[in-house]
DNA sequence: ATAGAAATGAGAATCTTGATCATCTGAGCG
DNA sequence: CGCTCAGATGATCAAGATTCTCATTTCTAT
């Protein structure tokens, strides 16, 4: 039970969280932005405010649950937080999503902070490019 | 003369654009919100608009001659485009912006989107960290 | 100098996100 | 099982950043 997770967080358990719990496992995608969610929840019968959602993925993220990514700059994107840090490729094209993890570029991106005088806390890595794949239909969402 | 750059560009040599430039060459931090450049020009007592200020540098990133970056979320940054690509470390504590190249990290960025079929076509990469540095004044902006 | 096209400035508009506050709901207790 | 109250929700308002509109002004070419 996701639940659980709520309540670690310190979070009563409302109808809402369990319902946005829901649709970030759920979602194909992976990544959405708060008013995705929201129409979702919308189009599910559920009589939610943006607002909430908002303050719902604000908190989620503060428990570690959520990660928040600004892929393309206006809107934010939340992902369920399963464990393993990662990266992302974002198609010019299509909008698809892809994650990734490279070794290498972690660890040049500690020795890069070291060199400079930094003690690295954290770091923000998107690459963007085309997607040859054919599943691709080459038109932005 | 920068007005070769403009004319280059296609865009009219102007009173505001040029001050623009001037301000982006001239500026110690290399890395200025388009408020910090309005601010810039109106205490020089030139009479601008905000919004001249944001159309322009959006005509100067699409011409090429600065980059607008965001780094840490609300407020873009614009630095003049001086050939060399670089990525960028910032300070948690006092702001400050760093650049680097790595030549690794950019070649392994090639080959895990080459390897996820994509054709790279650009990135961003931040790392934020604590500066260690004794300048550092600890405290943010 | 002049005309026409392009650029500017002021403010309105938009978009995303956070704040306010009265109302409602969930967890613990009798 | 109903009660109570802290905490959560929803509607609206608000804030911050950026873009749009449009009348007026400024370059560039003639």
């Amino acid at each position: 039970m996701e639940t659980s997770n709520l309540k670690k967080a310190g979070l009563k358990v409302t109808l809402p969280r369990m319902k946005i719990l829901e649709i970030l496992e759920n979602s194909e995608t992976r990544h959405l932005t708060a008013e995705a969610i929201y129409r979702e929840l919308l189009d599910s019968g559920e009589e939610i405010g943006l607002a909430t959602v908002y303050r719902v993925l604000t908190q989620f993220e503060a428990a570690g649950l959520v990660c928040r990514l600004h892929l393309e700059g206006n809107q934010a994107v939340f992902e369920l937080e399963r464990g393993g840090h990662h990266d992302h490729i974002v198609c010019n094209q299509c909008g698809r999503v892809e994650e990734f993890f490279d070794e290498t570029i972690e660890r040049r991106q500690r020795e890069v902070a070291q060199h400079h005088g930094f003690a690295i806390k954290d770091h923000a890595l998107v690459l963007y490019g085309d997607c040859t794949d054919s599943a691709c239909p080459h038109r932005p969402a």
